[in-house]
DNA sequence: CGAGTTTATCATATCCACATGATAAATGCA
DNA sequence: TGCATTTATCATGTGGATATGATAAACTCG
């Protein structure tokens, strides 16, 4: 695999996040379900997030995983990053030191892939993931204006909360 | 890492073979001694590639390992295919089935790197990773050039053979 | 043939990513 | 305050990639 399986994880779950943890944070109970993952693990997963300052956490009653950035804000390299050392990929042999003053055999064909690889993690971010389930081209807005998903607030709750006072990012 | 060590050590090997095993078989002792890696490890991969079809090797005195094939016709993907399923990295997020019909949703923005990776496996040569020691241009090329080492032709054996009657590919 | 050399293969060992289950700690609320 | 809820953490298990060492099988050559 290209990235490791808890590395993708993290993706999915961050953009799951970012969907649907608008209101109020989502448990991880109902992430694990949604993305049919082990439960305790991705509890591993997602504090590691939180203490890499992509996710916010909280305990108990109404607590949960919310973004703690803007999903804008958020690349890929930034969630990838307490997983997978993406920069690693840049010698496709393996070699620690390969540069272009020593370079293994390959580097010279293999740099610009390489680059448009790293390049790729930094500027993809979370939001541009979301982009398919914000579009909702009902009234076809022209180019990529995903802030149409405001109209459609409020995706159903997938479990029924008590449905206390609605809190808006405290 | 992109590709598993067992890869990288293949496709260091065939070039290492390519490269030293013209006249006469290369032995696992001179091959893993000049990768620095394990030697038992390396034979069983080795092994491998001879059952793909990339190299032939041949038991007792006079026998170690050679190409299968003329270099320029083993591609990456193919010293690769034994060990790693490069198209398994099609889909970031690891989704078995991830096409355009049913994308993930990083589908689309990656798509065209992993095409490009796989087309780079699938292009580059064995004989493409030699070309720094196989080039000899005396004509000076201007940067970077290391391939003076190809002046020094024959980098000295580093175990004397008992120097028989060279075979030259039977 | 028989001795020596070299690959092929087998039986284990080690390490790490991935996972599981139980318990602790924090939080909200009646 | 005390109970229910939810994350944080700990102890442990499992499987596969990576290695190691020993033995078997094939080959060369005197």
């Amino acid at each position: 695999m290209l990235l490791s399986g808890t590395t993708q994880y993290a993706i999915r779950a961050v953009v799951h996040v970012a969907e649907h943890a608008v209101d109020e944070p989502l448990r991880v109970d109902e992430i694990a379900a949604a993305l049919d993952v082990p439960r305790n693990y991705l509890s591993k997963t997602l504090h590691q997030l939180v203490r890499a300052g992509v996710l916010r956490s909280g305990r108990g009653p109404r607590g949960g995983f919310q973004l703690a950035e803007a999903p804008e804000a958020l690349t890929l390299a930034r969630v990838a990053a307490p997983f997978d050392d993406l920069a690693q990929r840049k010698c496709l042999l393996g070699r620690a030191t390969c540069t272009s003053r020593s370079p293994c055999s390959a580097h010279g064909r293999w740099e610009k892939l390489s680059s448009a690889m790293l390049a790729f993690f930094g500027r993809t971010t979370i939001a541009d993931l979301m982009a398919e389930i914000a579009e909702r081209p009902s009234t076809a807005p022209a180019n990529d204006r995903r802030a149409s998903k405001a109209t459609a607030r409020k995706a159903s709750p997938s479990r029924a909360r008590p449905a206390g006072r609605t809190r808006t990012t405290p």
